[in-house]
DNA sequence: CATGATGCCGAT
DNA sequence: ATCGGCAT
């Protein structure tokens, strides 16, 4: 049976997280800059749509992007907390918000987070449930009626989408609907396309952000498609119209074949087109490829067995930097204190992520890149303490000195010079090793010093409440009643939404903080960290824009997900309506 | 001069 | 375990 594949694909994602922090930034051209070193602009990492017409592109100098386009809007990076590079959390912790909703949505759908911003569904055995009782529930004919109004945003790729207008849309899905009636193949994927409308809806509602999709029967069509209509849209590819599809398709647009292969394939073979590796005469296909010419061949005709793995946390955690050209580093001590502080941010992510997945790494990779190569070592991780680590890393890592006659390892200079650093922790295990408390105090020692106040959020698995752990000030937790405790983190109290602490708790709901159905005490929310407090601080702002709005603005309306490409929104009923319809 | 910072995977 | 390749 051939799978049902999407792949959602965040919009300039960057950009859109900075456009949502900054709401004025909607609809106006914008770019995500990172820094190279000390506040220097470095390469642009995301383009708004809005500035892509004025041939604003990725790569791109900020100097060059104004030329091109005087009114953007420029955004910047985040720093790192502990040494001067790029830190991309924030888009992170978007990018978790988004995958939350993913998540969540049905447990029938396999999730694999494919990136920061891109994730592959596997929605065969959803696709075949809900069929099967769309029939069992004698629905079909009413989904199939209404389908068009639950495609607002989708295309099919039929090889002249690209260039059609709003009603041959519509005109061809109508016909491919009416075709599918009675071909369970098209009625998984009609499904499957509803279904990801209803999930990039979801991803706006819950999010604000908006996504494109591809939908097929394997991850590369499913990824290839996507790349069709975009953004805040959604391509459809049966079986039917790969051939055509592929037939010309450039060989780079692939997944997999954007590199020296796809280069390899073009030049070896005099050919441009995926459809071209179907007609190269097959001996000397053999002759070019010998171990890859079957492979290439079924790639060429739409095949893609790749599976889609489940996968919700990444399975490595690497902080890395370069230091091009003319910034090498040449000397031990610069070194030092690149790796010093690499290492703390790599620290930090990795005692977040323990308490977040309740999970460990052994093992850390460490890489430098240098003119000759890249040694890459593998040591086992004894501690999350940055400065184990650290000694660790550096007692491996300084015999990578080349300089002749060194006396002092610890100083001098180093050869040959380093591009680059690259420090990857790799091969988690599940739980927590009972060694770790001393990791949280060095995280949040040098913030809540003087009151010494720790604060750790964990996210209870499964959309259940976010518990803060807050130790109180002194003259708070004295007097009589035991505050809620929980065994072993008995240095803190539980400011929870059914406590019956009176020390804490707050009584009326002034004192509360309402974040996305959760309830989070104000003293609590003082006392966190500012950096966890910015995982929450812009759900605050939406809560209290909404709260201001119901007040002020009355009844209005949410407003659609696509108001802009979609030129008729019609407002379907509820999916639910369908698909969990009762026999009479 | 120089995308940079991540992250995944397969071959060996 | 190490490396090289590919991706966003």
């Amino acid at each position: 049976m051939k799978r049902v594949i999407s792949l959602i694909d965040m919009d300039c994602f960057y950009a859109q997280v900075e456009q949502r922090d900054n709401p004025s930034l909607w609809g106006q051209p914008v770019i995500v800059v990172q820094h190279s070193r000390q506040g220097i602009e470095g390469g642009i990492l995301a383009v708004s749509y809005e500035a892509r017409p004025f041939g604003v592109k990725r790569g791109m100098t900020v100097a060059e992007a104004k030329l091109k386009c005087p009114q953007i809007s420029i955004c910047h990076v985040p720093i790192g907390e502990y040494v001067d590079k790029a830190d991309i959390q924030k888009y992170r912790d978007a990018s978790a918000e988004v995958f939350r909703v993913l998540n969540n949505y049905d447990s029938q759908i396999i999730i694999e987070k494919a990136s920061v911003d891109e994730a592959f569904l596997d929605l065969s055995a959803y696709t075949n449930q809900k069929l099967q009782e769309l029939r069992e529930n004698e629905g079909l004919e009413e989904f199939l009626q209404a389908a068009i109004t639950y495609l607002p945003t989708t295309h099919l790729a039929t090889g002249e989408d690209v260039k059609e207008n709003e009603h041959l849309r519509e005109d061809v899905l109508l016909e491919y609907i009416e075709n599918a009636r009675n071909c369970t193949e098209n009625l998984l994927l009609l499904i499957a396309a509803v279904t990801v409308e209803q999930i990039r809806q979801q991803i706006h509602e819950e999010t604000q952000f908006f996504c494109s999709a591809g939908v097929g029967n394997n991850k590369m069509m499913a990824k290839l498609v996507c790349a069709r209509h975009k953004p805040r849209q959604q391509t459809l590819i049966p079986w039917f119209y790969v051939r055509e599809i592929l037939r010309l398709t450039p060989i780079g647009d692939v997944r997999g074949f954007g590199g020296k292969m796809g280069n390899r394939i073009q030049e070896m073979l005099n050919i441009t087109l995926m459809g071209e590796l179907l007609e190269v005469d097959i001996s000397q296909l053999i002759e070019t490829f010998p171990n890859q010419h079957e492979y290439l061949r079924s790639v060429a005709e739409g095949h893609c067995d790749e599976p889609v793995r489940p996968r919700k946390e990444s399975s490595s955690i690497a902080v890395s930097k370069n230091f091009p050209g003319k910034l090498s580093i040449r000397s031990v001590l610069e070194l030092k204190k690149w790796l010093d502080g690499l290492t703390k941010e790599l620290a930090k992510r990795l005692a977040t992520d323990q308490a977040e997945n309740k999970r460990t790494a052994e093992n850390l990779v460490y890489s430098l890149l240098t003119e000759d190569g890249k040694p890459q070592k593998t040591l086992k991780i004894t501690s999350y303490h940055p400065d184990t680590l650290f000694e660790q890393i550096w007692a491996a890592m300084k015999g990578l000195n080349k300089t002749n006659a060194t006396k002092n390892e610890d100083s001098g200079p180093w050869t040959p010079p380093i591009l680059n650093i690259s420090l990857s922790a790799t091969r988690f295990q599940p739980g927590i090793p009972a060694q770790n408390r001393s990791i949280h105090e060095w995280l949040y020692e040098k913030k809540t010093r003087k009151s010494r106040r720790k604060a750790a959020i964990y996210d209870e698995n499964d959309g259940r409440e976010d518990v803060i752990f807050v130790e109180p000030p002194e003259k708070l937790k004295k007097p009589n009643p035991t505050p809620k405790s929980t065994g072993t983190d008995g240095d803190f109290i539980v400011l929870g939404s059914d406590s019956d602490d009176d020390v804490v708790q707050p009584k009326t709901d002034d004192n509360w903080i309402f974040v996305d159905g959760k309830k989070f005490s104000k003293m609590a929310w003082r006392h966190l960290p500012p950096d966890i407090k910015k995982h929450y601080q812009h759900r605050i702002a939406l809560e209290e824009a909404r709260a201001l709005k119901s007040k002020t603005g009355g009844s209005r309306k949410r407003a659609g997900a696509h108001t802009d490409n979609a030129q008729k929104p019609k407002k379907p009923k509820s999916l639910e309506s369908f698909f969990k319809k009762k026999k009479p």
